[in-house]
RNA sequence: GCCCCCGUCGCGCAACCGGCAGACGCACGGGUCUCAAACACCCGACAGUGUGGGUUCGAAUCCCACCGGGGGCACCA
């Protein structure tokens, strides 16, 4: 006998066969199909889609498992179901496998996803396959690259130099929203900053309709990612304040000229004591005096030398160096010193700033390193920020401001904006902390950028006709070594061109697209995955979108599902949509851990996917990941108990094969209610995604099964007990159920599946008790209960509680001073 | 530094609008079956919601403060 497996002894139950059992069978009867319930209401789940290095793991088990759920559950209760399967396919592991391997990328790209589509078909994903697409073919970063010509001709996509964040590790440049804390968000290189031309989007020009539509997605999205969107949008109100700079002194210096500052303090004017311009922004450099030029070109050095995290250090202190100019305050003609200083940031506002130290503490800060001034002009009960070496920046009355004097903050920044705009030198104005989204890359692997340089058309764009621009074939191994640019850059073959335009020799455009464009749209590619005539067919988009329900982890809060939202946005000012929001519900699953550790290779804490699937079977696993608690919260592999759920299944399987043999006898009032029940329970439960205790519904009623068996309960009830038990798991457990099913001898292989099943109701009849259970409190304190009819008024209510012989002792003859009756369910005596 | 979320039996987690706290699972103890064990089945106990205050007839749930844990942003004017 088989001591070493004690999980499976002979009488246990064997999720292997089972699944070796339905799965052709599955195949054959193509079950999933979207459009295969047509003129039902469309549904449309979509999980992140993944991206295809190795095999799948633990995250994958638990992301998919879920998406599946609800996908089952709708196609259950009625819905045409599109939940489609596809790869994220582009992307830089590709190409270091590549160069490690002496391959071209789409060798390893290709063979792992189809590892990966053979997992997720064993794992039993409701995934149309039909659907399937990558975005590393050509017949769909093809559109991609249309889509790219089409923001351009927009305005949205258009080239500019500027320092950006550049990963010297991977030898690419790298949007800010893959910059974490500094380092870069694939290898965790410290990023450095480097002074290129690059292709952007501007997606700062949908930053108020990206933050105003979030109000949509309240309530549908974790309030946690609408926080994140909101805060990294970042939109500040405030003014636009014209200073104008002149030269200390006027002879041999340039003439004055003007400079906008963005303040959220239009009050604090007169607490201005001096100017600060970002030290490596361009202004800088033309304000400049010669007399200064020398000092301010070796701080410039000096401040290119750091990188981004100790730049941001806020404890380090402030540096700068004067520009030996001036700026002219315009409400009160005062001369401020201009500076150049690392705290002020070039690509955020202006890059310049009116520096008022007494109400900011950075400019404090560089005020007190510097000598310089510094005026209170919002007096308030806190200390003089001169001597406490704290800003204050709350509440207070204005003083030596002028015509503001007297008025408290809120209106004194109304005033001043109203001052500044009688003298046309201001204006109200809005801020973002956005930045647009650097979209161009020196690496292979991606869609390239289809522009033709011309030496005399200059950027021409490829007509859509020659669209794709394809990657070439022949490029492998020691060939995609990152060189600072493009691999591109060095294949001649592929770079020269005719000029679309003029037809004499060109280059093409050697950068490829961020990856994360290619995920911006896919989710509309799936309505019509083989459409020729354009990115998408409008109809198909318009019968599926937006997603009604998509999964994916929160660490795409706010790169992917930013992106996509700025995509749907444009496409809809395309017309090409009419919707502005794509995924109108969003759940992000939790991580699978171990041992209240992330599992990685270093510490050697990874859990197997393919292992524990092997050892438990996939329906084992799919219901341990989703029973061990909210989908959104994080799994410990450490407290589960794979052993125990399969066990669970096995007495499942077993009730269900008791009850096959059982045959007539009476109905059972007492089962036909738990069953109803239970329905009733998990139907809300899944609607409203607590997946979790769904699970332990489906555990009650297998224990009520199980009793009613061997109470020798009548046929029908058990029998409609297991009915709603398998459609109800198959949701959860695919194989499981599919055997459950089959048992209660409904032919699987001619059709009559399970996945082809509808979704219980629960007669409302049997969910009304005879009798509800009223709990007597006194003072709030449970004192007895009582039986009592559902439909037992107040008044009469009161009255049986007031007599109860446990209520009168407590009283003491003492008349209550209240008694708040809920009937049926409660009443809360306060004695006098 | 600023912002957000979370703290419930030994563990993981339940509890609609404030109204019987602890469903369900794990672990634990006992029993039935067995020559014995495994499997299976049955039964069971314990413990009151991080701490302090407030609102309320009544607080896990609402408010305030603190403690602990997690996350986001971070020289953004």
């Amino acid at each position: 006998m088989s001591e070493d497996q004690p999980e499976t002894g002979p009488a246990a139950y064997d999720p292997h066969a089972v699944q070796q059992t339905w799965l052709p069978v599955w195949d054959a009867l193509d079950l999933n199909r979207a459009g295969r319930r047509a003129g039902a209401p469309k549904k449309y789940v979509l999980d992140m889609f993944p991206y295809p290095s190795g095999d799948l793991h633990m995250g994958h088990a638990e992301a998919w498992a879920i998406a599946d759920i609800v996908s089952r559950y709708w196609m259950r209760s009625g819905f045409d179901v599109l939940h489609p399967a596809g790869w994220d396919s582009f992307g830089l592991p590709a190409e270091n496998a590549a160069i490690k391997r002496g391959e071209h990328p789409a060798a390893w790209t290709y063979a792992n996803i189809d590892v990966q589509a053979d997992s997720f078909r064993r794992y039993a994903i409701s995934f149309d396959w039909s659907t399937r697409l990558h975005t590393s073919d050509p017949e769909y970063y093809r559109w991609t690259q249309w889509l790219f010509l089409r923001f351009r001709e927009r305005g949205l996509a258009y080239r500019r130099n500027s320092a950006v964040n550049w990963c010297p590790n991977d030898q690419t440049v790298l949007a800010n929203e893959q910059v974490v804390a500094g380092k870069c968000e694939r290898c965790g290189a410290e990023v450095t900053k480097r002074e290129l031309t690059q292709w952007y989007f501007k997606i700062t020009d949908y930053a108020d309709r990206l933050l105003d539509d979030m109000k949509q997605l309240e309530g549908h999205w974790p309030e946690r990612v609408l926080l994140m969107q909101k805060n990294w949008i970042g939109r500040s109100v405030g003014a636009h304040v014209d200073f104008v700079v002149k030269p200390v002194t006027e002879a041999g210096q340039q003439g004055h000229r003007p400079v906008t500052v963005f303040t959220t303090r239009p009050d604090t004017l007169y607490g201005a004591t001096f100017f600060v311009v970002a030290a490596d922004a361009t202004l800088a450099d033309e304000l400049c005096a010669p007399s200064a030029r020398e000092a301010f070109e070796a701080y410039r050095i000096e401040t290119r030398k750091l990188n981004d995290i100790e730049r941001q250090a806020t404890d380090r202190p402030k540096t700068g160096v004067s520009l030996g100019v001036t700026a002219v305050n315009p409400l009160n003609g005062e001369e401020l010193p201009v500076f150049a200083a690392d705290y002020v940031l070039a690509d955020y506002g202006t890059g310049a700033i009116m520096a008022v130290p007494a109400h900011d503490q950075r400019d404090l800060d560089f005020a007190r390193a510097f000598d310089l001034p510094i005026r209170v002009v919002v007096q308030s009960d806190a200390e003089d920020p001169a001597v406490s070496g704290v800003a204050t920046t709350g509440d207070g009355v204005l003083v030596n401001s002028g015509p503001l004097d007297g008025l408290r903050k809120a209106e004194a920044i109304e005033r001043a904006i109203v001052i500044l705009a009688d003298r046309k030198t201001g204006a109200k104005a809005v801020n973002y902390r956005l930045r647009d989204w650097l979209l161009s890359r020196q690496r292979f692997w991606g869609a390239p950028i289809p522009i033709v340089h011309c030496p005399s058309c200059g950027e021409v764009a490829v007509p859509d006709d020659q669209l794709p621009v394809r990657l070439p074939d022949d490029m492998k191994g020691e060939a995609l070594k990152p060189k600072g640019q493009s691999p591109l850059a060095s294949n001649e073959a592929w770079v020269n061109v005719r000029c679309p335009s003029c037809g004499g020799p060109a280059k093409r455009d050697t950068d490829t697209m961020d990856t994360f464009v290619d995920s911006s749209w896919y989710y509309l590619r799936y309505c019509s995955p083989r459409y020729t005539e354009g990115p998408f067919d409008l109809d198909a988009v318009r019968a599926w979108m937006p997603v009604a329900q998509y999964v994916g982890g929160v660490e795409h809060a706010i790169l992917h599902l930013l992106y996509s939202r700025f995509f749907t946005k444009v496409l809809h000012d395309m017309g090409m949509v009419d919707f502005v929001e794509p995924f109108t519900s969003l759940m992000n699953q939790g991580q699978v851990i171990n041992g209240g550790k992330a599992m990685s290779k270093s510490l050697g804490n990874g859990v197997d996917l393919g292992g524990q699937l092997a050892a438990y079977g996939v329906d084992a696993i799919r219901l341990t990941i989703v029973a061990a608690g909210p989908p959104e919260e994080d799994i410990d592999w450490a407290d589960v108990s794979p052993a125990s759920t399969l066990k669970w299944l096995g007495r499942v399987v077993r009730v269900a094969t008791d009850v096959a043999a059982t045959s007539g006898g009476e109905r059972d009032a007492g089962v036909d209610k738990a069953v109803a029940k239970a329905v009733d329970e998990v139907t809300r439960l899944i609607e409203s995604h607590r997946l979790n205790v769904a699970i332990a519904r489906f555990h009650e009623l297998t224990t009520t099964l199980r009793r009613a068996v061997d109470a020798g309960v009548g046929e029908p009830s058990l029998r409609d007990g297991v009915h709603a038990l398998a459609v109800m798991l198959s949701c959860y457990a695919p194989y499981t159920a599919e055997e459950l099913w089959s048992t209660l001898g409904h032919d699987v292989r001619s059709g009559d599946s399970v996945h082809d099943s509808v979704w219980p109701t629960a007669d409302p009849a049997l969910l009304v008790d005879e009798v509800v259970t009223c709990v007597v409190q006194v003072s709030g304190k449970l004192r007895d209960k009582l039986e009592v009819p559902p439909g037992i008024s107040e008044d009469e209510l009161r009255a049986v509680v007031l007599a109860l012989p446990r209520i009168v002792e407590l009283l003491g003859g003492v008349e209550p001073r209240a008694v708040i009756v809920r009937a049926p369910k409660l009443v809360n005596v306060v004695p006098g």
